[in-house]
DNA sequence: GGAATAGTTCGACGTTCGTCGAACGTTGCC
DNA sequence: GGCAACGTTCGACGAACGTCGAACTATTCC
């Protein structure tokens, strides 16, 4: 398949988001634990730059569950990926959902 | 198993509910509906009383998978379920969470 | 008792998911 | 060029999911 001309790799359009499909994206601890990461995180971080309790392929799969649920966007630089949350988008189509989802993400996680 | 003294089949309670758990529940367009039909309502339904377009077992596997996330509660009257959303519990718990997913819900259904 | 209604449970089926290691393509650096 | 770093893709695998119809249980009403 196409090379991935990579630097954007077909994100939908923020009036494309479907939430059945963000909810499905943040429906699992790993991906719940990026996203958590990535906001937490002033700058974008690329895929490497966090510890993840799964392997570099299973990595990059839920990554880019992400960026096609709309969640993630990302920009190449290099060998890197840097990875941020699509917040204006996220917020503009479904307000309230993604600080909704991290306000209690920091805390549900130690517990689980 | 149990024959389900099925007046209450085994709720976690508000302080257990996981968020992960929520998000998968509320993930599937046919949960999504069951969810929004119940808050449309001003008093709680039972499982036959709207359409759903699914079979009678599977609509029953969708409210089991929805109570046994902690999003719905039931209870039992005569021959009928009654199902209400934990409005308070998921609220108390997940503060914004259902308010931000039932705002876009009816918008994103019929053009879905 | 018998019939009707409401919901659950039980296989069964095909699909999707999460996970991995191995192989591969790019990019940057020596 | 060669090599290392980074990420993707490709099977493969078992587990979980969504769906169905059939059988079953419990309740209500005649």
């Amino acid at each position: 398949m196409e090379p991935a001309s990579a630097t954007e790799p077909r994100l939908p359009a923020s009036e494309e988001l479907r939430l059945a499909d963000v909810l499905h994206a943040l429906s699992d601890p790993v991906r719940l634990q990026i996203v958590e990461a990535l906001e937490r995180a002033e700058a974008p971080l690329w895929c490497g730059s966090f510890p993840l309790p799964v392997s570099k392929s299973t990595a990059s799969h839920h990554f880019k569950v992400l960026r096609e649920a709309g969640v993630l966007q990302c920009r190449d630089e290099g060998t890197r990926r840097y990875h941020s949350v699509r917040r204006e988008d996220l917020d503009a189509r479904f307000p309230g959902l993604l600080d909704a989802v991290l306000r209690v993400a920091d805390e549900s996680r130690p517990s689980r």
